[in-house]
DNA sequence: CATGAATGAGATTTCATTCAT
DNA sequence: GATGAATGAAATCTCATTCAT
């Protein structure tokens, strides 16, 4: 990524990728960590593997984090770190309330279909009872801005009498999420059952379509 | 460990511990493995364990499943065939579709809520991107029972005109698990980020409302 | 030591000294950690080593010792049991006190010579500030028997009258432990000062017949 | 970490922190290196932790002593430097024999007490079977002041008639040490098992006081 | 002089599995 | 069927030391 190479250096040496590069190497080997992570879990996962697809050694992992499990609560919480980021990006204002709550649930459903390694992430922090999430006061849901998002949309609504009253932001996104998630999530175990038919463009048009109509059919009924 | 045998007690009486119980030594591994399984996945599961929870000795798991992966194989298997058979026992004939779709979205909620080692299991196999699934053949959808019984539900709703045509049974139930599986496999991490509020009986009883309602409303839009 | 070798067991496969026997492999271990620790101290010493003079395996270490600390206990432990048992076959019964109790110093003195394994394994226990001792309820001074000996002597003696009174065991015991025990403790580093004279056959029966006396004369004052 | 480095205070000054302490880098790394030997002996002990408790960084620690081995090896030379120069302190001339004797025994005593880093160097030393000495040149037991003082007043005793002829100094500093040593070196041990009564300042009186009349009497038997 | 980055070699420990009885 | 002992292969982690700037 933030590469640092040099044409010019064309010894004898072992090519190295960067020497003397704390970002470059550390971000390296996060990166690949975040890909085999999110493969085989935390105790399937191999620090060498993830040393040997690394520009670096073994030994910087444990130079930059300390032990398996550090690297692995630096993945993690880089990875809700991007996410939080991609949410952040939402840009709805000046939207009717259904036009934009739609618009949430398909930015959901289509970002967790584009974020498998993040999911995959969550699954496998979700086994071990989330035992390695960063600390809640990085996490708390509170300055989320999807549910802040949401908040506003939700309060919008009523106000306008276009959807009824009684509900929370966080039980919003609680349902968007969970359709979005399964559809990445259980996709494996779903489809060896029930074959790949939702699976396909078609599939999952119908389904994301299905996610919105149930979010606003839940607001406005 | 907890053993009772007795070394004088030689006789041809079946042990005392499995006297009503012929399966006994591979039935104890399974629910002991099963489990632990659920708990740490099938890496992070030491075979030792399993064996030291047992009444048994680690050689009888190998005899009895050849190897670890085995071993897991036949608690994977088990735990769908218990799931099946609880889904079997669904019984919703003479109900008005309505009433009977939400029957089924409440049961799904609720096997759910009581199922979490078998929630886990599938989070853990999914992780595995369903490789240790058991045959297709044995877990084929056609025959599950589910599905079968949301296809006449809907398919009667449609005929009176109640439900909306254009649906498949596989679309709903994916809707009703998705919710009804989010609700168990995220807890952790959901609960860490925005509190527990959904999680105890009120919020829950609540979110259980929204996904009898969202899938009623689907159908009949 | 306990060996079980047979030689008419002479077939192309790799050598064992003992298949299948628990307590000489243990055994077998114990002693070869005892030498090595005592010479290298705990983190001086490389589990490999141990395990390459010993007539198994690294793995076996780890099977009946749990880790290296571990041996490294069981290690100290037993020492002590040894020592305390050699102190434990010390018979005075009958003998007038001054006699007993010199000859209680020239055990002491002699024994320790002899057991330079065990005193280096003090050593090194003490600069670990007795971290790793057995359990004080094992180890307690009350019931050791060097301890009842000299009180038995030095009541005796004091009831005659050759004694004076005043002093404890435990004092007595002292002054003779620390003689004898930087007899062996400090050789290395005051023989390279101060040369080896007081360590040759002649040196150590002036000392060893100094300690007699000061530790006569300290209860006859 | 703690530096007071100022980047653009590069004038030829040299830097604050040392102003009356030329040497200060070097002598800095010799005080914390010498507290964690002491406490954890040479292969117990970490380059990086001396570096993080220092002012300067790993690199320093090579600049001055080549390796882990020169550091501990000027370490100990340094600390026996200090025992002898507070042992040249000693001031006795005038006194009677008997007087000067006690006295010497109560000061090692004393000194021991209070130099608990140096005793466990001298311990681990012991430990390595006095592989790391200062060369015997520097430490020849001949020009120690305690053994030229001890002989002295020893002559002198024998001169007056007080003190019996036939022993040496060095047999005389051997006693000495030996009960001053014991008394630090196996604290630990010793009163672990047998309490901690002869450790505080009502033990520690009395064992002083048998040291000095021993070896009081020693002498004058 | 000074520093943070980098590293090879090796140490400790783990784990599924098999063997001997 | 049953059991405790045994094990090879590999995984995690540590440490003194050197390099690049």
């Amino acid at each position: 990524m933030t590469q640092i190479t040099d044409p010019e250096d064309d010894t004898d040496l072992p090519r190295r990728k960067w020497k003397q590069n704390p970002n470059g190497v550390r971000n390296d080997i996060l990166e690949v960590a975040r890909e085999i992570f999110a493969k085989k879990g935390l105790s399937g996962t191999r620090v060498e593997e993830i040393a040997a697809r690394t520009s670096t050694s073994k030994r910087m992992i444990y130079y930059y984090f300390t032990d398996k499990e550090g690297l692995y609560r630096e993945v993690l919480a880089d990875a809700y770190r991007q996410t939080r980021e991609a949410e952040d990006a939402l840009e709805l204002s000046g939207l009717p309330p259904a036009v934009a709550l739609r618009k949430v649930a398909d930015f959901t459903f289509d970002n967790h279909r584009r974020s498998q390694d993040f999911i995959r992430l969550v699954m496998i922090e979700n086994v071990h009872n989330a035992r390695y999430m960063p600390d809640a006061s990085k996490m708390s849901g509170e300055n989320s801005s999807v549910i802040r998002i949401i908040e506003e949309i939700y309060a919008q609504g009523v106000a306008q009498g276009t959807f009824r009253p009684g509900m929370t932001a966080v039980e919003l996104h609680w349902h968007i999420s969970a359709l979005s998630y399964f559809n990445v999530s259980n996709r494996a175990t779903f489809s060896h059952i029930f074959g790949r038919q939702l699976f396909d463009e078609e599939g999952q048009a119908i389904l994301r379509q299905h996610v919105g109509d149930m979010i606003l059919m839940l607001v406005q009924a």
